[in-house]
DNA sequence: TCTGGGGTCCTAGGACCC
DNA sequence: TCTGGGGTCCTAGGACCC
């Protein structure tokens, strides 16, 4: 492959997204400080960042930095319907295109040129179509890695497109404060601020070693190449999720600790998550116990099964045992959130019956069964029995599995 | 700055195996 | 029975991202 003569790599990202959906469809709250928020703010319009509103403040401290402040509460099918058509607008500027959430995605628009003019050109189309077609206001920029084209668009915020020209990233790139860069956050950035450290560049001047002793090997090896602007990795299509999970948080005040009652909220966030991950084709084999204290503290267990599942009796029972045995903790120190994650995703690959049971007189549910068994073998017939029904319940196809 | 809900990746120690 | 090195898996915690 040539070497591209123009920066090929997008990085696009919409503006304060779910508040700029609620400016869209109310036009009264245009041009106002618009927080929505569920007690903390997730999401603020740019005219309430101007009051000093950010993410995940408390609403209440929100309402007195910003008192004209319009306070909305979420619409989440309303956010996912725009992420699909924005999405709908990435895939048709380029196939490659790498999704990181709900409103931001890496393009690569190498090598498409004589199609669709230079990547500055594209970039501008791709401004043009979000506002018009979704009507939503999206920064853009370009730049021939992925690290300095999300540094760009971080940059430009917000409706802003910026170019990093071939040859000018360093320059773009130095004089930038250490907390730009992509995998620095607050304890990072004191870090290096501890040793006098400021700037981009005076990272990318420093020696790897003496940066491996402020933040540790992989941190230090990390960093010290993204400031150099060495970033080899490519625009990644198709990534799946490496986990699922689910949470419930309570603010200040405490879930109940009582086995009984904690047990009415653990069932419904397994139901949520086991119904999410069937819905997505795959199974895990470990399950993830989280949970945060009265004090912030946070812990977790887990557990790894032998087998992949998505059952719902199956993780529950990991769960409570995790629980169980966390019951100490858990009265001692009182739950804020409790939450529960399926990671170790792998695909689920047992094909599904469709069997519309209860029309069926039980000799022709066995003679299905029959054929099943006959065609993929016994162990079909156990991973089957182990799928979900769509109402988040599994369904005992048998009651055990067969012997072989 | 007093913290929602969804994720990713890295580290370090211990168990276990060869 | 003692000793060593290397590799993988699991668990728990932590930093970071939107």
């Amino acid at each position: 492959m040539s070497e591209p003569a123009q920066p090929h790599i997008l990085h696009a990202d919409l503006d304060a997204f779910y508040a700029s959906v609620e400016q869209r469809d109310d036009p009264q709250l245009r041009d106002r400080p618009v927080i929505v928020g569920a007690g903390v703010v997730l999401s603020a319009s740019y005219q309430a960042r101007a009051c000093g509103v950010y993410t995940p403040m408390g609403v209440n401290k929100a309402l007195q930095l910003c008192p004209d402040a319009v306070i909305v509460k979420p619409h989440f099918t309303a956010y996912s319907d725009a992420s699909k058509q924005v999405f709908e607008i990435f895939e048709h500027t380029t196939p490659l295109v790498e999704g990181l959430s709900i409103d931001e995605a890496f393009l690569d628009v190498h090598g498409m040129e004589l199609l669709s003019g230079s990547s500055t050109d594209i970039a501008a189309k791709l401004k043009r179509e979000v506002r018009e077609t979704v009507g939503l206001p999206i920064t853009v920029g370009v730049a021939r890695t992925k690290h300095l084209a999300k540094v760009a668009s971080g940059v430009a915020k917000p409706d802003g497109l910026l170019v990093v020209p071939l040859g000018g990233e360093l320059t773009f790139l130095h004089p930038l404060p250490v907390e730009h860069l992509w995998g620095v956050g607050p304890v990072t950035a004191r870090k290096l601020h501890n040793h006098g450290i400021d700037r981009v560049g005076q990272i990318a001047a420093l020696e790897e070693d003496a940066l491996v002793a402020i933040l540790g090997k992989a941190a230090a090896h990390h960093l010290h190449a993204l400031a150099n602007n060495r970033d080899p990795r490519p625009v990644h299509v198709g990534r799946r999720r490496r986990s699922i999970g689910s949470q419930h948080a309570t603010g200040l005040s405490r879930l109940p600790s009582a086995p009984d009652e904690l047990d009415v909220t653990i069932v419904g966030l397994v139901d949520r998550v086991t119904r999410r991950v069937r819905a997505a084709r795959r199974v895990g084999r470990t399950v993830v116990l989280r949970m945060r204290f009265g004090d912030y503290t946070r812990a977790t267990r887990s557990h790894t099964l032998a087998m992949a599942t998505n059952e719902t009796q199956t993780i529950l029972s990991a769960i409570r045992a995790l629980v169980t045995s966390t019951m100490p903790l858990i009265r001692r120190e009182g739950l804020t959130m409790v939450g529960i994650t399926v990671s170790n995703l792998e695909n689920d690959d047992a094909f599904q019956l469709a069997l519309p049971f209860g029309r069926r007189p039980p000799r022709a549910v066995d003679a299905i069964v029959d054929q099943v068994r006959e065609k993929f073998g016994a162990s079909a017939l156990t991973r089957a029995s182990q799928l979900g029904r769509d109402d988040g319940m599994s369904v005992p196809l048998l009651p055990e599995p067969l012997p072989d």
